[in-house]
DNA sequence: AACTTCCGCAACCGCAATGCC
DNA sequence: AGGCATTGCGGTTGCGGAAGT
């Protein structure tokens, strides 16, 4: 396979355009098509290689060019793309009408990459990191920081960011491993629907949480104070599966947090304790963060009376699907699939 | 005000895919 | 079918302006 001749072989000029070359490059293609890109430059008068003259023309002198910053819309489109895609530029600027494959990846490069990983994801894989409590030293330099600067307010609109992150990590491990929320294209949740999250503000307990999109990261990302993950005991542990009779699944630990003195959630063992039955619509707050070890078992009975018995298997990816389901089966979550 | 560092983006590089003879 | 030319694509670089010191 042949490769094009290098510029420099040639002593073609490299570099930024001139007004001047975007104009000849411009009258011409608009007069005659660009046809051959090689034959192109001789033809319009430029010292430039084929390739340099089809690049400006692509990436920027093209008139169907949109410029300007990404809208909110493109944004997610492009982390929705990204998710099922990968680095696939050019595929992912077929979607998005205007942009090119260059600019979608410097937006990529500069602005999505970085807030997914603020948010916690890895980038690539758009799956939550399970490295999170590596980031320690940082959180805990953080921590420094306020302790010396932070009203009391501060941190606990912190508390409540780190609960929030930790409601998102929940739900993610829950879509992730819930076969109902399984397609044969998308088979996780990714950040890219984010917008799905909203719905979850139906939830009496998350309802406190305002809508939640990127641009809620944008300007403060979320950020964790290892004094408020104490105070909040925001934990990481084993699993040790404090709801007798259900498997642990297959996640390799969970968090638990208590929003305040009389609420807790377990992630992602978020555990929707019934306060003296198991019906649909019992609570997701937990009395109190002893409680948990004192949870009635859910039996089959009780399950039964919530979603599908079958999903009562003793394997891990039944005790997943009986989650996902005893979730699922709430109406309040009804929205998200 | 001067210098340094950071950041965004246009442009380049080089490999892969496709087209043509 | 094989080889060369051309185009497409993704990764990377480096310039210029902004922000920080």
């Amino acid at each position: 396979m042949g490769r094009s001749p290098c510029c420099d072989e040639n002593g073609l000029k490299k570099g930024p355009w001139t007004p001047e070359e975007d104009e000849k490059l411009i009258d011409y293609i608009q007069k005659h098509g660009h046809g051959s890109w090689r034959a192109l430059p001789k033809l319009a008068g430029l010292n430039r290689c084929g390739k340099s003259c089809r690049l400006r023309w692509t990436n920027y002198l093209r008139p169907d060019i949109k410029r300007g910053k990404f809208s909110q819309e493109e944004e997610q489109t492009i982390l929705h793309l990204h998710s099922i895609l990968g680095n696939k530029w050019s595929a992912i600027a077929t979607h998005l009408a205007g942009r090119t494959d260059n600019e979608i990846k410097n937006f990529w490069n500069t602005h999505l990459k970085k807030k997914l990983i603020q948010m916690g994801y890895d980038p690539m894989t758009h799956q939550p990191r399970t490295d999170l409590f590596s980031s320690l030293p940082n959180l805990i330099a953080l921590a420094n920081i306020l302790e010396h600067h932070q009203l009391e307010e501060h941190a606990a609109r912190l508390q409540a960011e780190a609960v929030q992150l930790a409601k998102i990590q929940y739900l993610q491990c829950l879509l992730q491993t819930s076969p109902s929320m399984t397609t044969s294209s998308n088979s996780h949740f990714n950040p890219g629907d984010l917008g799905t999250v909203n719905s979850i503000s139906s939830i009496p307990q998350i309802r406190e949480i305002p809508s939640l999109n990127l641009s809620d990261f944008e300007n403060q990302p979320p950020s964790v104070s290892i004094e408020n993950i104490a105070n909040s005991q925001l934990l990481h542990q084993p699993i040790t599966s404090n709801a007798p009779n259900i498997p642990d699944p297959q996640v390799p630990f969970h968090f638990q947090t208590h929003l305040n003195n009389d609420e807790v959630v377990r992630i992602p063992n978020f555990t929707r304790v019934s306060q003296g039955d198991n019906t649909p619509n019992s609570s997701w707050i937990l009395p109190s963060p002893d409680s948990s070890s004192t949870l009635p078992p859910l039996t089959e009975t009780s399950i039964s009376n919530i979603g599908d018995a079958s999903s009562t298997s003793s394997n891990v990816e039944g005790s997943s699907s009986y989650w996902s389901e005893l979730l699922f089966d709430d109406p309040f979550l009804h929205d998200i699939s």
